[in-house]
DNA sequence: GTCTATATTATGATAGAC
DNA sequence: GTCTATCATAATATAGAC
């Protein structure tokens, strides 16, 4: 039901190849021609079905968020309503293996905002700070009960748990090159994930502080 | 005796804003052009002065992380002599007050990485893999003496140490518009290199583990 | 819907005046 | 060493044939 050369239509088949090509080579590193040539249609077809670079982008963009949202689902949901030191190490478990398989929401997020400009602005508006805005009262709640350190700015710590969960994968190749570890490997990105819960101590202080 | 307009070069004023801009708009978001009016140079004497765009990005990247080097320094070769648990939180903390000050050499290195390509390749080979593989041994004799968790591959340990310290910083503008946290100001790196330490665990099982 | 051809602009590179 | 002018190329956008 969604195989991707037969069953999707150009339309869908462009914007697949764009995320990938964006999130790979930045948005001005990806050129039109390239993303219509990578889906192998006709890049006159990008103004016909997008109109603009800079909307085929933001179509990107949306896939990308969209899809890193029902994979953190119901997980940031029960974080919302109830957060445990548990469930926030069950949303880094998530986010770890979906970021995994599919990096380029990271890489788009990556790529627009260390500059000030338009794109950072939509992309921080439109998608991160929703997830954010969730993340960020769990922090402050955790903080309370003790599961997380207290006189830290959530920002901080929310920082620090994106940054630990995803730039193996987003540096895929550079990783790959450097170290030998393939983060495409499945295994690596269980191993990654269990790595970081360990080490951030989400778990540790449980004996007092998790489900109660 | 560094006075950024008056007593530097027009060679090295061009070469430090070329660090500035390549770092926050990756190399084919930045343009020759947009470099030289940013050093309040002509654009012809990037050419006169370092030849191509391609050679102009080695020198600032030579810049970037000859300054991450010297910033982290004794750090490094003591935790490579005798590594331990102190030892490798007060790299991370050099590292995190490092690149809060100077981002440059993580978005370089981060614009570079995530595409297969001459460039990456470069940069991992003249000025990632001599630091990492100092990393990686400390590493692997700190999970040899409990400081670390034992039967996970450095690699991830060193992607999660590095992506948490840096990933704030390197996102600066998306963090400010996000969070109201300048990851410029200076008490942000101290807290940001605090949480860090606190939450990594590194010191915790310090009582069995440290000098010793 | 799909494709070819082209207009317009911006870029990296270069030649040459001073 | 510095600057202006310009070339060749590649990009996005567009018009229009089929």
């Amino acid at each position: 039901m969604s195989n991707p050369a037969e069953t999707l239509s150009t339309r869908a088949r462009i914007l697949a190849k764009a995320l990938e090509v964006f999130a790979e080579l930045g948005f001005e590193g990806a050129t039109t021609r390239r993303i219509a040539d990578a889906a192998g249609e006709n890049v006159g077809l990008i103004k016909y079905y997008f109109d603009s670079k800079e909307l085929l982008w933001q179509e990107a963009a949306d896939l990308a968020f969209s899809g890193m949202k029902a994979a953190l689902g119901s997980a940031l949901e029960e974080l919302d309503r109830r957060p445990t030191a548990d469930r926030i190490r069950e949303l880094t478990r998530r986010l770890t293996l979906f970021i995994a398989t599919n990096p380029g929401s990271v890489r788009m997020m990556q790529d627009a905002g260390r500059h000030d400009g338009r794109r950072m602005r939509w992309l921080v508006d439109r998608h991160l700070r929703p997830t954010y805005t969730v993340i960020h009262s769990s922090i402050v709640r955790l903080q309370e009960d003790g599961s997380l350190p207290q006189d830290v700015d959530p920002a901080h710590l929310f920082y620090l748990l994106v940054g630990a969960a995803t730039l193996l994968f987003h540096q895929g190749p550079e990783c790959r090159y450097l170290t030998g570890v393939d983060p495409r490997a499945p295994d690596v990105a269980e191993a990654h994930a269990d790595a970081l819960v360990r080490v951030l101590g989400l778990a540790k202080p449980a004996s007092d502080a998790g489900e109660r």
